[in-house]
DNA sequence: AATATTTTTTAGCCTAACCTAAAAATTTAT
DNA sequence: ATAAATTTTTAGGTTAGGCTAAAAAATATT
C-alpha cells in the first residue's frame, strides 16, 4: 500500500494540530485552514486516509492519527527537517529560503536516502530553525523551550527556536542579528505595549514586539 | 504556466528518444513503449502538450521537441545527472543505485537549488555513468564515444561511459571489475559468438559477450 | 489497385484530488 | 427547550492522467 504525496501532506498537517493540543481530535476546519483546501475536501480525504487505516476518523467527531499515520507524519517531518539542514549547512542556503524546497524534498521515498543524508550531516538533532529532529524510529526530542514572553524574570536566557516560521519573521530576526544559541537577557518589559527590552550576547540592546517575543523559543540559561 | 511532473517525463522521453534518432519525428508508440504508458494516453498528451506549446505535433506524423520543449527537457536532466553525483559522491551510494532516486529527485523544483548544487558538487561534467551534464545554459558536452564492439583494432581505449543503466547490467560490470577511466585493450574477439577478450588496467584479461560490449563507451586512448 | 496489417486517434470510462451549493448534525444563544 | 449559528457531510461537478475498445488513417503486401 503506497501513501501518495497529499496523503502525506494531511498526515503531516494533523500530527502537527495533535502536537499543539495534546489527545484532543483535530477538527476537519482545523485542517482546512491549515492545509488552505475547503472543509468539502478534507471530508473526502478522512474517508479515504481511514480506509487506508491510517487515523480514527469519527464523522462529525475528528479524527486523530493511529500508530501507522503517526508513523508517516513522523517520517516525513525528519525528512524536512533533515534536507533544511542539508540545505542550509552543505548548500549555504539562508535558513529563511529552505522551508519551500524541503516542502517538496520532504516526499521522496527512499529510506537508504534518509539514512546516508543523516549520517552525511553528522546526524543532527536539530534542523536550522530548532526543531527537533525525529530520529530513525520516529523518537522525538522534546523541546521543553518556552516562548520568550512568558518570561518575567531578568535572568539570562538561550534562544533555542523559532513557532514561526515565515519568511518575513525570520529575515527580521536575521536584521536585528538575532541568531540560534544566542544570549537574551530580558532588561525591561514596556507597560504600555508589552514590549521586550532585551541585550544579545551581553552586547547589543534590541527591542521585540511582544509577537516577535511569542515567537521566539528559549531555555534558562545555566 | 507550470510543468507537470509527468509532462516533464513525457519532454525528458522525447527528448530522449530524438537524440538517437537525430531530426526525425518520435512517433507515439515510440512514446508509449518508452514510458509503458498506452498509446492512447500518449495522444492525449501529445495534444496537452502542444497545447502549452512544449512540442510540434502533427496527428498521424509524429512529435518534435520545440525550443520551450527542449529547454525544460534538459533542464531535467541536468537535474537528473547532478543528483546522481551527489548520491555517489556524497552519500556513497554506488553507480547501480542512484537511477531511481534521481528520478525523483529531478522533478524538484527550484533555480537556486540547481545552481548550488551544482556548485558544491565542483561543477562536474559528467554522472557517475559517463554521461555529460548540460550546463546552467542548456549546452552539453557531445560525447564521441564509441561502443566498444564497434572497434576491431587491439588499440587500447578508455571506458568512458554506458548506454545501458540498469541495475543487472552495472552490477555486471562492478563483477568483472570495470570502472569508468579504467584502460581497456581488445586482445581477442572470438569468431564463434562476437565475445571479446579484453585486457583491463593491463592487469586483468576478461570475457565480454558481444551485448556487453555493445553497452560500453570508450574512447581511444592517445 | 485492392486488400490486409499496423499505427494512431476518438469515444467513453475510471480514480484522485480538488471545487461549490445544499443538507444534516452539532453547538451556542435565547 | 427552541431557535439561531456554526460545523460537517453529502451531492454533484471539474481536471489531470490513466485505461479499453472501436474507428480511422497510414503503410505494407499481394
Ligand atoms: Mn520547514
Ligand atoms: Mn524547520
Ligand atoms: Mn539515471
Ligand atoms: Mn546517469
Amino acid at each position: 500500500m503506497t501513501i501518495s504525496l497529499t496523503e502525506e501532506n494531511y498526515l503531516k498537517a494533523i500530527y502537527s494540530l495533535s502536537s499543539s493540543s495534546v489527545d484532543e481530535a483535530i477538527s476537519t476546519n482545523q485542517i482546512s485552514d491549515k492545509l488552505n483546501i475547503k472543509a468539502a475536501t478534507v471530508t473526502d480525504m478522512l474517508k479515504r486516509l481511514s480506509e487506508k487505516k491510517l487515523i480514527n476518523y469519527i464523522p462529525y467527531r475528528g479524527v486523530k492519527l493511529n500508530e501507522k499515520g503517526k508513523q508517516t507524519a513522523v517520517k516525513v517531518v525528519r525528512k524536512h527537517r533533515l534536507w533544511e539542514v542539508f540545505l542550509v549547512e552543505k548548500l549555504n542556503f539562508k535558513w529563511d529560503e529552505v522551508h519551500e524546497i524541503a516542502e517538496q524534498l520532504e516526499h521522496i521515498n527512499s529510506d537508504e536516502l534518509i539514512l546516508r543524508l543523516d549520517k552525511f550531516l553528522g546526524k543532527p538533532k536539530f534542523d536550522p530553525h530548532g526543531d527537533p529532529i525525529p530520529d530513525a524510529k520516529g523518537l522525538l526530542n522534546v523541546v521543553k523551550a518556552v516562548a520568550l514572553n512568558k518570561h518575567k524574570t531578568k535572568s539570562e536566557f538561550i534562544f533555542v527556536g523559532v513557532t514561526e516560521h515565515s519568511k518575513s519573521f525570520l529575515q527580521h530576526l536575521t536584521a536585528i542579528g538575532l541568531k540560534i544559541g544566542d544570549t537574551l537577557k530580558i532588561e525591561d518589559i514596556n507597560d504600555f505595549d508589552n514590549s521586550f527590552k532585551v541585550k544579545i550576547n551581553k552586547h547589543n540592546t534590541r527591542f521585540f514586539s511582544n509577537k516577535v517575543a511569542a515567537n521566539i523559543l528559549v531555555d534558562i540559561k545555566k
